[in-house]
DNA sequence: CCAAGCCGGGCAAGGGCTTTCCCGATGATC
DNA sequence: GATCATCGGGAAAGCCCTTGCCCGGCTTGG
């Protein structure tokens, strides 16, 4: 039965269900009868020699087979920014879990924060007939890429796709979110409240709204308080360990007086307690430090890093539960509470 | 041409080829022609009217229905312990990175170290059609799961598939191997030159065979230098930061004069640190503390840890290379080499 | 000016599975 | 013992797409 013609992939094919039914001596309707226990029911004697013959010959049914003749979808696709980032690994595990309880099986993609990319894998799910696709990750400040992709979506929706968007809200579909700028706000507040003035902050990547977000929340909060965060108090970097320690630098080294520093994620906050440890300041003694998302290593660092608890697996699970769920009349947007957890990097401004 | 029938996935159904032909009034051949870019010419003016046909329904072929036509494989299947451990995002990244370079779509499916559901997955896979399984993660000290999940394999590879392991050999296909057992013997030469004798090992779960690797190096490093590692100095706990600390309070309670404690892995080691520091205990004058795998909390914590690198973005990214290209006559085994990597958690033990 | 070739397009046959519809053979009923 | 209902099984249509094959019309060469 081999069918490769030197192809790589050579071999001998897949059973199919004809085979399974010729080696019991049935039809293959009654083997698909057997095999996915129709309401139909089936002699024990056929059923018997049906089973025996998926077992010899291992038959597996064909996926692709299977959904083209019973179009019920059961897979959830997943486009994610970077499931190696922490953040995300937390939120996926929140979407996994929901999707496996319901026995459903969840595609990952992940977009490497490329749009483009968002873009081909949301194409490629509705290929694959996903039944529901969740976006995880913060939107982007580009309004062309926002409108291709709503665009894209709605006609996934339009077919009876279900969308589920976490970190952003400008699509349709249905949201979650951090409440990034609260969490902004609370950082803001805490800050005031230690008597900070001179403040420099490392943002992420400027074209993620996740960042503006939070920078709007810290901002208001300080504007509160009558201190101005000026331009050059802002760098932008990357989401990362090594951004967030470039970033401390150019700021330690920009701006004079400086009493606290503000990473709007914990890598960066890392990085930037990395470079202050090397340079030999002391945190928060000299000068304090905070992050945002409290992921596992902000408890692990030292100083222990003050920084905003975001529910991440909770994140994910109400995305996967929404997208399960049944669809709503318009767009749900859940937003999920931001919470100050005070640890060891920040203190009160030196006098 | 609504198709629903109150179903809670209701609305139109997508359009198909079918659809786009007749808008554009050709045959499905030649829209299909055109979609695909086929060899066979196709004349420019009907190519536009296929073109816009597709943009106004937003056609997208049904990549089943694509799939059973023409059976080319180009999606790979990832069966993985825990994308969200640290440890599997970096092997996740190596496999993502080489899957996109070669534009294949990769389908992550988390096993969250339940064999039953490594099996099922497997099956599931199968079941896809995907050209190659990528099975990343430890093997299981279960010789029935064993010889199950060989089954299964071989069966699959019998079919054209290809097959390649991370972490674990006991099974057809390709596998790729961290040094485990070199890298506990790294450790156990280093611990001994320190001047340690009497060593508490925190090992992650009983039934993993990276664990036993890791250990028997260290066991057979330990002996050649004339010291043995009493059962009772061994504690196998949960893979995590808490199944650290835990067997960390364990040991220090039940064996007295420890100087050093090894982790087999850095989570754990984490949480030994987090233990020892509430304790009261400094490390490493008064205990030392080592890890193993060299993730980036290793550097973060305080003191840093010292451990064992092991390549694991190199890992995945391999194991990809193996299960995308040529297929072998046998199973190829590499074996990727593991590095001690000195930083302050582990000094010389205390006279 | 006719025959031979090309070229561009359509027809139709699958690919593996589910499911409706139908039919023959039972068992039950009067 | 004849009629009917019922039950178990098979034939075949259809899901959506690709592609080998064929055919009509044009161009070209003799």
């Amino acid at each position: 039965m081999a069918r490769g013609t030197g192809q790589a992939l050579g071999g001998d094919s897949l059973a199919t269900l004809a085979d399974v039914a010729r080696r019991a001596g049935v039809s293959p309707a009654t083997a698909s009868r057997v095999i996915n226990g129709s309401s139909k029911p089936v002699a024990d004697e056929l059923r018997e020699r049906v089973l025996s013959a998926v077992a010899e010959l291992r038959y597996v049914p064909n996926a692709h087979a299977q959904l083209l003749a019973r179009p019920q979808r059961s897979v959830v696709g997943v486009v994610v920014h970077d499931v190696s980032d922490p953040y995300f690994a937390e939120v996926t595990r929140g979407l996994q879990r929901v999707a496996t309880d319901r026995g459903r099986l969840v595609i990952i993609c992940n977009s490497y924060r490329d749009p483009e990319r968002e873009l081909e894998y949301v194409e490629m799910l509705r290929g694959q007939q996903v039944a529901a696709i969740v976006l995880a990750g913060s939107g982007y400040h580009d309004a062309d890429f926002t409108a291709r992709l709503t665009e894209k979506l709605a006609a996934y929706e339009a077919t009876g796709g279900r969308v589920a968007v976490i970190g952003r809200h400008e699509h349709p579909g249905d949201a979650v979110m951090p409440a990034n700028d609260v969490g902004g706000r609370l950082l803001g507040e805490e800050l005031l409240r230690l008597g900070h003035r001179q403040i420099g902050v490392i943002a992420g990547p400027r074209v993620l709204t996740t960042i503006t977000d939070r920078l709007r929340g810290l901002r208001a909060a300080l504007a509160d308080g009558g201190v101005t965060l000026d331009d050059d108090h802002v760098r932008y970097a990357d989401f990362d360990r090594d951004g967030g320690a470039r970033a401390a630098a150019e700021l330690l080294d920009t701006v004079d007086g400086l009493t606290a520093l503000v990473a709007l994620n914990d890598s960066m906050a890392v990085g930037a307690l990395a470079l202050l440890r090397q340079r030999g300041v002391r945190v928060p003694d000299q000068v304090s430090v905070a992050g945002f998302d409290d992921m596992p290593v902000a408890a692990d660092v030292t100083p222990t890093l003050t920084t905003v608890r975001l529910p991440l697996v909770e994140l994910g699970a109400r995305a996967m539960t929404l997208a399960l769920g049944p669809a709503a009349d318009r767009s749900r947007v859940e937003v999920l509470p931001a919470e100050l957890v005070r640890r060891e990097s920040l203190g009160p401004a030196p006098r």
